[in-house]
DNA sequence: CGAACTGTTGGATGTTCGTCATACCGTCAG
DNA sequence: CTGACGGTATGACGAACATCCAACAGTTCG
């Protein structure tokens, strides 16, 4: 079955500055982007094609859960990934917004 | 008289990323948050109370400039800073904004 | 069980970054 | 002119970071 894994900090003690350094990566950013559609994502989806190796993404995924920006749900040996928008939202209103708008180049 | 100084990157050729990195420390972005009021301040004001050497202010309004965030303006022997407030609303919609209602804490 | 699949963990490495200290330069006042 | 003021430039140093590689662990399936 789904069971949350992996902790997540609390969104009231997450700071801007925090997750802005989240978001200062080029894949992270375009990380964040992509799960800006509100929808899960699996972690091994072929969404993920930047050319780094297995374990930089899993330091990547990582790095946004611990800044408070994602959930991620084990099921199985599937992982999938979820922003927490609503909750972004509440905290840090009009950022993700900014953020998934904005142009790549 | 008043000159302008300190060459700033077209706006259209800053990315999104850059302006992320920018401001993903906690000194340059209380910067850019006490800039978002629009209004031209000082580099020798009072406002930057961070405890860190005048060099190392140095290091981060060029930072800024660089990264397309603020223009200087050269008046005498004291420099003004002012943010892009209208480009970066143009290139950013909502950035801005979010970053300077962001919470401190 | 054993093998493929999906990811994580623990080094190791090269680079970037924030900070300081010192020296330097243009500007203004006496 | 001479000194104080406002900033910049350069160099050094330690910490943080992105990346890779190899080894490991849980899950699913034959």
């Amino acid at each position: 079955m789904a069971s949350d894994d992996d902790p997540v900090p609390d969104i009231s003690g997450v700071a801007l500055v925090d997750v802005l350094r989240a978001v200062a990566d080029p894949i992270r950013l375009r990380i964040v982007q992509t799960l800006a559609d509100g929808r899960p994502h699996a972690k091994c989806g072929t969404h993920w094609n930047f050319g780094v190796h297995k374990s930089t993404m899993t330091h990547h995924f990582r790095t946004l859960r611990e800044a408070g920006l994602t959930r991620t749900t084990v099921t199985g040996r599937t992982h999938t990934i979820e922003l927490r928008r609503a909750e972004l939202e509440t905290r840090f209103p009009g950022l993700i917004d900014a953020l998934a708008t904005g142009d790549a180049a």
